[in-house]
DNA sequence: ACAAATCTTGTCTATTTGGTCAAGTTTTTA
DNA sequence: TAAAAACTTGACCAAATAGACAAGATTTGT
């Protein structure tokens, strides 16, 4: 019992996962600031505190580091939306599916911003995404919305637009970050400033739909 | 009457506008795929045929094309909400605008994209325009916002949050395209996709907003 | 027509950057 | 504890790039 450090065994490839985390970190916070041509690898090194050997080390080229902060970011895609069905109140679940929008534009800008970049630029590595996953989900959370409207549970709305509305109003709060605090006169985005985004989405968006303002 | 050519006197600069405006239009899309540093002179001057020395002879260097493709498009600037009153009524206001920046998406995507881009980098570039034109501009708009709202106008919602509604939603078909494209399974994006955004962007707002359609 | 201004372009250079490599150090395994 | 595996790191290199420059060509004013 003379081991104080609270660190677990020792693993091959511990030390692996701890500095990829690290230099993953530093990478999403460069690409999203200066894009992928614009972040040098020396500087994410030096952002992460490891010789620029290191990161090639880990990572078999810049591309690689870039796909796998790419990648981390979909492994961060919102499961708000996964188990909708036909009965659930639109209401509820467009108010859950908002505020989980603009709470991941709070908590994970930068990923939200090295995301837009990359659409941006044509999103020339999220074609695979784009096409199956993506694809797949969205048009059955479209099938969802048909059926929610043929039932008469909110107005006749494109739902593919209506979810470019709600997507384009709470990425809004990353990516256009500069623009939103010069607007609300805030040096930096509090909770607050949050909170109020979202409610006045969750507003607009719900009447706009003919739906009226979910308690949960 | 002996000249063919339908072309004006020559004058001092008049090259010089000719040539500035191709190596412009290049250098936005450049801009616009690649980033500021991913875009090199040589691709630029290449798309714009001239030989890479001739863009240093017409710009400083590579940050002055960057400035001047950037103050070109806050050129651009929409001018639709600028001669608003209280008199006037939101609903016909806020159609127009939409209209507008959903055909300003549609008509200049690329210089859409190089500000998204700028504005995803922190808007290193935009201080001055964001605190002295951008910001009087919005805090008129918001007063008349306001003004309609304690007139009984229309709904109590938040103009700042409402505008970022708006932005967000229309300038989405610009910057993100591809995802765009991929759930309205379009190849390219035609007249009839913005039509058809223009139309729900405009139903959900103003119905959100407590607001009947306008007609015109 | 002629001189001055404007414009064009090939070439050269200093610097930055992504990536390699081999020699060392630490951690793990047996 | 000793060999093996995993990790660290400074030094080095080839390619790309922003920018400078001078000599030549074209256009403009007189």
């Amino acid at each position: 019992m003379s081991r104080t450090a609270p660190r677990g065994p020792y693993k091959p490839g511990r030390i692996r996962q701890k500095s990829e985390q690290r230099i993953l970190s530093a990478a999403t916070a460069a690409f999203a600031q200066h894009g992928f041509t614009g972040a040098s690898m020396q500087s994410i090194a030096d952002a992460a505190s490891v010789p620029k050997a290191n990161v090639h080390y880990y990572f078999k080229n810049k591309l690689g580091v870039y796909t796998a902060v790419l990648e981390n970011i979909l492994g961060l895609w919102d499961t708000v939306l996964n188990d909708l069905t036909i009965n659930d109140d639109p209401a509820i679940a467009l108010c859950r599916y908002i505020d989980a929008k603009i709470d991941f534009s709070r908590t994970h800008p930068e990923e939200s911003r090295v995301f837009a970049k990359e659409m941006l630029s044509g999103a020339p590595h999220l074609q695979e995404f784009l096409e199956a996953d993506y694809g797949q989900w969205l048009d059955a959370r479209l099938t969802i919305f048909r059926a929610w409207i043929d039932a008469g549970k909110m107005d006749a709305i494109d739902p593919a637009h209506l979810l470019f509305m709600i997507w384009g109003s709470t990425q809004h709060y990353a990516d256009f970050a500069p623009q939103v605090k010069q607007s609300l006169h805030a040096e930096i985005l509090q909770q607050a400033h949050f909170d109020a985004a979202a409610k006045t989405v969750k507003q607009v968006i719900l009447k706009g739909c003919g739906l009226a303002i979910a308690s949960p």
